[in-house]
DNA sequence: CATGAATGAGTCTTCATTCAT
DNA sequence: AATGAATGAAGACTCATTCAT
């Protein structure tokens, strides 16, 4: 059900795909589910509330230093893909084609509150002492977000075209370390004792 | 039309809707275009030859500080976007649930170069020597569109629950103008003078 | 026009079609013809008054001998086909699908009074008493038509599979000939003085 | 279904009149065949298979008397079409218009060959030496097949428009063997030893 | 619980017919 | 007279949903 919402959508979601794909008889879809949209429905609640305990609830939000909470929440995010991806795959759909809002609109708010809270987490109790004080702090965290989300989703376009099977993760999880690593020199004060003035 | 392609995509977009809509009959979009298929070909490049007058051949590619390039290009593509906003919605709609490149493949590839020009136009001639030296230049480049595009995508899901209608714009281009001198701040190298140790 | 009707019957001849061809606009059509019914129904006149004219109206139903009487009206169809081939295709095509007789039952009926008199006509003053006596003149009648509609459509559907400019006519009169002397030699009475009895 | 597409061919048979007749649903039709095509093929295949079993396979084709035969014939497949008429018209209305050529190309094939070894076994083993000697034996079988076909088409013709209930049978029959009498008489040679003198 | 045949509103598309020009 | 843009009913076909079994 997930992949065939995943991949066409919920309105070209095909009943009949489904039912064949999970073996079962055509009535026991509206047996258990009334209509499609509560199907939609259910698979979406099911979708956040994985995403929820098998990501968002495994962050550390206790470490202050960004670099290294982010390093930490890449590492949580790919292996709950690799777990089961299809809740990824269902939410970005379904984010994507807009499908939420107009179906579930109470669900498609939760998704965002989640959205909104998961990242407000993923900034809280930053140690924003350690940012240059030149940028406002609120700036850098977007900063830091955009280019996480840009580097992300570039990667996983590119991952669409490939053959995952044995694919090499590390130089991937490098790339991103790169990336973070980059975003530190930039973003953060300069090292005290080898700051040129003491400014 | 566009409006309806680019809220459904093209599978779920209803001819039915359309021509009730347009307030015209079954039968005259029909009289015009051949199919729906070659109705979505016509929409798509009128789309794509809309953004390509309107937007990219406006750009000021000569400018080589990339902070002034932007703080244009940001203007003109606000500027194109409030003169007819359907196209971009509909080009974003069609890039997101992939129709394009089953439906009409050679206006998909044209689409393609000409984001991948449009990018690279627009990064090219960028005197990257005023870049800042322990940090890749492409990596740079990365990181400032990541951010512009964050930022941009962002402000837009902003403006969509709003009455665009008296709306004040210099807030929202001071609020680019603020993220583009912080990119200066972080990527250029420190201005010479100053430098705290001449290198 | 009657060409469209002709392949393609009533219910599948385009009136789109038949306007390109005649080069004319699609109102012009509806202006003399206030439907396709009416069309049909001037056509199938047309083709009535021709047939009538130009074939029926030549026989010539004073020979006494049959052989001689149905050579010369073989003669006589085929001039009037070749000369305008469309109203005997027409009619064709109109019989063969049943499109008259819930369309225009008036002139159905016609065309069916016209095809049973030019046929009475045909074996009217036909000098019966050249038939031979043990079988009744009727039955000896409808086996000479039989036989000459049978062996028309199987010229016919032959026809139809090949090319025909420059086809051998002469050949397809010589086979009508043939059949026309062997008529004779079945129902005829046998010659007076040859007959082994002198009967 | 075999009467909508017998009456309107192909093109102009309607699935929605089909489905009204039938007093079943729309998506019915489409759940058991998935095109109007298949349909179209299963119908000709049905007929097809219920005109070999029921009337080619019931022929009596040992018997080596023509008038023998044929009378049988007659009776077998006027018992075959009055226990199921459809089938026949089905099939006179697809060869009619040419609909099975280009729908069903190896049906329509199979047919001719049916339609050929048909006419073929039921001229075969005839006793052509009792024929008359002044005409060739295919000119001879040619007028018996014409002569029949012609009897059978006008008798068909004339009692579609009759109510068929109670219909006397008998005399359609006798006709049938008035007109074999007849075909013997002038067809077969004249018995031997009473030849031309004794009669 | 479970099935899948049955339904009918909805899909895109065609085409005879009308009407402003 | 003449045009062709405009209409809408009808075409084949799909699919979420129901219901007798």
């Amino acid at each position: 059900m997930l992949k065939e919402f995943a991949s066409h959508g919920y309105a070209n979601a095909s009943t009949n795909r489904m039912v064949q794909e999970a073996g079962i008889g055509k009535g026991m879809l509206f047996y258990y589910f009334k209509s499609k949209e509560e199907l939609y429905r259910y698979c979406l609640e099911y979708c956040i509330d994985f995403i929820s305990s098998e990501y968002l609830a495994q962050l550390d939000l206790t470490e202050p230093d960004f670099m290294i909470r982010f390093k930490k929440a890449g590492e949580i995010k790919m292996r709950a893909y690799l777990q089961n991806p299809l809740p990824f795959l269902f939410l970005a759909s379904t984010y994507i084609r807009r499908d939420a809002p107009e179906l579930v609109p109470d669900l498609y708010q939760r998704l965002e509150e989640l959205t909104a809270n998961g990242l407000k987490a993923m900034f809280a109790n930053i140690d924003t002492s350690l940012f240059r004080q030149d940028v406002a702090p609120e700036q850098i965290i977007n900063l830091i977000r955009w280019a996480i989300d840009g580097w992300s989703s570039e990667t996983i376009a590119a991952l669409e075209n490939q053959d995952l099977t044995d694919y090499d993760w590390d130089s991937t999880f490098a790339e991103f370390d790169e990336l973070l690593s980059a975003l530190r020199k930039i973003l953060y004060r300069r090292a005290a004792h080898g700051d040129c003035t003491g400014e």
